[in-house]
DNA sequence: TTGCTCCTCACGTCACGTGAGGTGGC
DNA sequence: TTGCTCCTCACGTCACGTGAGGTGGC
């Protein structure tokens, strides 16, 4: 028979957690005083304090190591929990790896000038987003879009307010340039869940819910291209791979003073 | 200005985080309603809140990013913060990628035939050990190893009582076998921190604190082999290697029954 | 009799999720 | 006026660490 203070260091754990795992019915001491409350614990008990460790050492809850050691379970049931923890701890790993390129990418950034924007780039799924829209061709990305802009505009202003709708945020998308340069450009305004026709012109679609690296931009559209820059090197840098073309959502525009615009630029991304 | 459930969705965040962040003073509103508390979002936050989220993606506390986004930090402290999350990220990997051969070497485990006592091996420090022993050559490891303990604890043991201490658990450890296979034999008891004196049979020695797997073998050392085997194969699958002898831990001998006997075997082990 | 060990609460940790109970705005 | 959104507590999560305050055993 030993004390809670000869049996614990024999585990290399603290009584504290003896008890504790006496209170959870894990490893309960082979006898308690009845006046005293004083825990007793036989050598023999080692073995399952062992075994609790170990189940530990897998990573599996305490809740679960209970089951685990309450009823001897049947080979099947164990091998499916091992298979299960095999699956989440793989999962864990290759979280903590991705986790590890893009602190790797910071450490990077810092050395190199790109002080712009590094520290703001998010990952995340893009919200789901229905929108009117219509397209155009413009000969090639830069200030050029701005005429495309200004052309698919009206129309699709012109289709909400017919329908008695009304437009909330504005959008963009591009499609891959053709091999002339020339990219076919998407842009419209989001309508929530309100009732519009398409036409010809003018289509209403749910934009797919992509996976994208996410940066705030602040100021004119001029200034927007070492913040792309910026970006497709971070993605780089961070172990992920481009899967498509930008998508631009202009969260607070000013006609009159473009310097206090707010886009939000995504980037989908994958792996 | 956006209340706090038309700015959340555009972070990809809960309302309830937002108020925990405005509760750590990490991302305050705008503007709070006097009367109401109602909170209002600028769209120019956003950038603040994916600042906040990309440095958690990075695995900082809420506490490190409150400093990183507080006081705009100078580059130096940026890169030691930084160099610091690497290395505890590279840390977490390389346990999760521990844990991961460990659940694994469970499974295969579970399809040979080790059931003796898999489940009971477990990673850790030996507790520090101070003990009066004495030496034998031994031809081999096997039944011969009692004729040595036999020679050398009485000795022991009249050593100890002649310096008037008590004898604490029986120990046993091992050097690494010659070419013709005998085996220097360490045996002797626990003496915690009595003052005794070695002379030229009987030594007072500290073992040294090792890294070791574990088992608690159940019974007499004459079942021990297979155990040690399990034992041994369990440390190489699970993607370590032996770094040593073994030690033995007598917590229970019944000299009338040795089915009764528990016995902790340690294999030190490395990476 | 004095330290030492043991006991039982009970709070704190970390980043929120999840009600409960109540109120302002369209 | 009715749903809807928002508000503020406050508990629960997980595996213990860390006192506080008190008592038995050598």
């Amino acid at each position: 028979m030993l004390s809670i203070g000869e049996f614990a260091p024999l585990g290399q754990v603290s009584p504290r957690m003896l008890r504790h795992y006496d209170d959870l019915g894990l490893l309960r001491p082979e006898r308690v005083g009845a006046l005293t409350g004083y825990r007793a614990y036989g050598v023999g008990q080692l073995a399952r304090l062992h075994k609790l460790l170990a189940l530990r050492d897998l990573g599996f809850s305490l809740g679960q190591i209970g089951e685990l050691l309450r009823e001897e379970p049947p080979v099947e049931q164990l091998r499916g929990m091992l298979r299960l923890r095999y699956a989440q701890v793989e999962q864990t790993v290759a979280e903590e790896q991705a986790r590890l390129r893009r602190v790797e990418a910071h450490l990077r950034a810092l050395e190199g000038s790109d002080r712009v924007s590094i520290q703001d780039v998010v990952i995340k799924p893009t919200p789901p987003l229905r929108i009117a829209e219509a397209t155009d061709i413009a000969p090639g990305f830069g200030p050029s879009l701005g005429l495309s802009f200004s052309r698919i505009m009206p129309t699709v202003l012109a289709h909400i307010e017919r329908a008695s709708a009304t437009a909330g945020m504005m959008v963009a998308w591009y499609e891959e340039p053709s091999d002339d340069g020339s990219v076919v450009v998407h842009a419209g305004f989001e309508v929530g869940d309100q009732h519009i026709d398409s036409n010809d012109q003018v289509q209403v679609v749910e934009l797919p819910v992509l996976e994208v690296a996410s940066v705030v931009h602040h100021g004119a559209m001029d200034d927007v291209v070492p913040v792309y820059e910026a970006l497709v090197r971070w993605i780089d840098d961070s172990g992920y791979r481009l899967a498509g073309r930008s998508r631009e959502l202009y969260l607070e525009v000013h006609d009159d003073d473009f310097s206090r615009n707010i886009t939000e630029l995504q980037m989908p991304i994958a792996r």
